[in-house]
DNA sequence: CAGCGATATGTTTGTAGAAGCATATCCAAG
DNA sequence: CTTGGATATGCTTCTACAAACATATCGCTG
């Protein structure tokens, strides 16, 4: 109900992840937090709408923030409405660059794509 | 030996996995393990190769298998060397245009994957 | 100055999936 | 008709990672 992005062409999507060293990444999911925590100006917030604990969420903001030269996120506590978060410059700028990149890929790779997706099986194609 | 893709730029790697339906997918492990039947001749060697069950391995094949229209790999039993497995045209397809798809994401990205870089902390540089 | 709401972390508990072990099956060759 | 090497598959044991629970801290506000 609340994922149907099926844009009648594309079945098939393409999931990048750009590794650097040995467990570092940045995935779909670290994507994602980072636009909701943009959107909703808090870690717990954005966790919460993703369906993942504050824990995971905080880890994840933490491992980003020391990836990067610059973190990626500023927090604050206390304060009026007890605290909150938003994406820094560099974070903005590395959000913008994954999701550029995820359009980029899809549409130079659309041919392939599809010429894969021509080799699927049924259920893949009605689905 | 057989993947030095260091052109001496970018030091970050681009790994991308198509996925198709709940938990059908894609990826560079699968990628791998094709290459590693096509070359090997076997399943058992394939996966030895990479550091993996066979068990892990074979069911691995399972899952291209039955996922696809068509199987991409063909396995046999008994015989002079014991059995053996191979690509199957579909396979040697798929897996073609895996690489492909590599490449021409690779490049297409290729700017804003140093743009990302650029905004790596000093120990994604050196490594 | 007490209370609220969010960040920040440590500790424990649970569990899905990998790893490991064990076997059965197949067929050409010798 | 036994042996050998590889596929095929069930079952048990581990374990890494996520989830859940529990606090501590912070600073504006009323």
């Amino acid at each position: 109900m609340s994922e149907d992005q099926d844009t009648g062409a594309t079945a098939l999507r393409l999931r990048l992840r750009i590794v650097f060293g040995e467990d570092a990444m940045l995935g779909p999911g670290k994507a994602d937090l980072l636009e909701g925590i943009r959107e909703t100006g808090s870690i717990a917030a954005a966790g919460r709408r993703m369906g993942m604990s504050y824990k995971r969420a905080w880890s994840l903001v933490e491992t980003m923030n020391t990836a990067f030269h610059a973190p990626l996120v500023a927090s604050s506590r206390g304060g009026a409405k007890g605290g909150g978060a938003a994406l820094t410059e560099t974070g903005d700028t590395v959000l913008m660059h994954y999701r550029k990149l995820q359009e980029i890929t899809a549409e130079a790779g659309a041919a392939r794509i599809s010429a894969l997706q021509a080799l699927l099986g049924d259920r893949f194609h009605g689905k």
